[in-house]
DNA sequence: AAGGTGCGCAACCGCCGGAGG
DNA sequence: GCCTCCGGCGGTTGCGCACCT
C-alpha cells in the first residue's frame, strides 16, 4: 500500500523557520486552536508541511515551553527515566513540565550519552532487528571488541543495544543515586517500588518518587526482560549470571557476597534460580504498578 | 585571517497506530 | 474489514556556530 505523503513536498519551505512564519502560525493557532495541521498549513498561508507546522508549534511556539538550562534535578530525572523507559522521549518529556521530547532527545544524545553511555532498556520496542540484537547480548553477551565498541556508541549514532558502561561510570552513577537518596541502595526489592509509588512525600523534592531506582542488576533484569525472561527456563542461572545488565562478562569467580552466585553444584543452581525467579516475579508486579503510575500499563500486558 | 573540525540543536523523515468513513 | 487521514514518535540529518590550528 502506498501511503500518501503528509503533504506535497514540492514547493514547500524547508529549513529554519523565520520570525514571520512563527508569527503567522501563532496567530492561526490562537484563533483556530491546535490540530488539523494540514489545514493549518493550507489556511494559514504557510508554505510549510503540516508536520513541520506541528513540530514547530509543539517544540518551540507552544506556551510554557522551557528552553535550555536543564537543571541538575531535571538531568537526574532524565537519566533515571531513560534507564527505566529507554528512548521513550515523549514519555520522559511528559514527566518534565515545559520540556519537549525533541529537546530531551537532543540533550541525551549530545550530553548524557557521552557521560553515561546509551543504555536503553526499552529502546528496541519498535524494531525487531534491534530486539534480536538485544537478545543476542542478553544471551551471549558481547562477543568481541567491536561489539563492545558499537554498543557504547551514543544512540544518536543509530545503534540500538545495551551499552557497555565502564565499571567506573557505573560506580559513578550509583554514587550519584546514593548521594541523592541516601541509603537507597539498601532498599530491597520488596520495598523498592512501593517506595517509588509514594510521590511528594516527605522532605524530598518532586523527583523523590523516582530517586530510589537502583541500577542493580536484579532490577534491570526485570526491566529489560520480557515475561519469559523472568523465568528463564531455556537458560541456566549460570548463563544469566555470567553477563550482567551492562553486558559485561563476569568471571566465574564472582564475589561471594552476591546472593546469586553460581556454583558448579546443580542443586544449588536450581534453588537459587527458583529464588531469583520468585523475586523477579514479585519485582514484575511492582514494575507493573510503576508502569501503571507512568501510564504505561499497556506495555506490561 | 582562513580553513578545518567538532558540537549542539532545529528540523526532517519514515513508520506506526488510532479514529473515522 | 478495508482504506485513508491524522497525529505521534524516534532516528537521523544537516546547518550554523565556536573553537582550534
Amino acid at each position: 500500500m502506498v501511503r500518501r505523503p503528509c503533504c506535497d513536498k514540492q514547493g514547500t519551505n524547508k529549513g529554519a523557520w523565520s520570525a514571520e512564519e512563527d508569527e503567522v502560525l501563532i496567530n492561526y493557532v490562537k484563533i483556530h486552536g491546535e490540530g488539523k495541521w494540514r489545514r493549518v498549513a493550507q489556511n494559514a498561508g504557510l508554505n510549510r508541511c503540516a508536520k513541520s507546522c506541528r513540530l514547530r508549534w509543539l517544540n518551540y511556539l507552544r506556551p510554557g515551553i522551557k528552553r535550555g538550562d536543564i537543571t541538575e534535578e531535571e538531568e537526574d530525572l532524565i537519566i533515571r527515566l531513560h534507564r527505566l523507559l529507554g528512548n521513550r522521549w515523549a514519555l520522559i518529556a511528559g514527566r518534565l513540565p515545559g520540556r519537549t521530547d525533541n529537546e530531551i532527545k537532543n540533550y541525551w544524545n549530545t550530553t548524557l550519552a557521552k557521560k553515561y553511555g546509551s543504555f536503553s532498556p526499552r529502546s528496541c520496542v519498535r524494531k525487531p532487528n534491534s530486539e534480536q540484537k538485544m537478545l543476542h547480548y542478553q544471551n551471549h553477551g558481547p562477543t568481541n571488541n567491536s561489539d563492545r565498541i558499537n554498543a557504547n556508541q551514543p544512540s544518536g549514532a543509530g545503534t540500538c543495544g545495551i551499552a557497555i558502561i565502564p565499571q567506573e561510570e557505573k560506580h559513578c552513577l550509583e554514587e550519584k543515586s546514593i548521594g541523592l537518596v541516601g541509603n537507597s541502595c539498601s532498599i530491597d526489592n520488596q520495598d523498592l517500588f512501593s517506595s517509588l509509588l509514594v510521590r511528594d512525600e516527605g522532605a524530598e523534592d518532586h523527583l523523590s518518587f523516582l530517586m530510589s531506582i537502583d541500577i542493580n542488576k536484579d532490577f534491570m533484569t526485570g526491566v529489560t526482560g520480557s515475561d519469559s525472561q523472568l523465568c528463564p527456563s531455556n537458560r541456566t542461572a549460570h548463563e544469566d549470571n555470567n553477563y550482567d545488565i551492562f553486558g559485561e562478562l563476569h568471571n566465574n569467580n564472582l564475589t561471594s557476597s552476591s546472593p546469586f552466585d553460581v556454583t558448579s553444584d546443580d542443586q544449588v543452581v536450581k534453588v537459587e534460580s527458583k529464588v531469583m525467579c520468585d523475586q523477579q516475579l514479585s519485582l514484575h508486579v511492582e514494575l507493573k504498578k510503576l508502569a501503571s503510575f507512568l501510564d504505561l500499563e499497556d506495555e506490561w500486558n
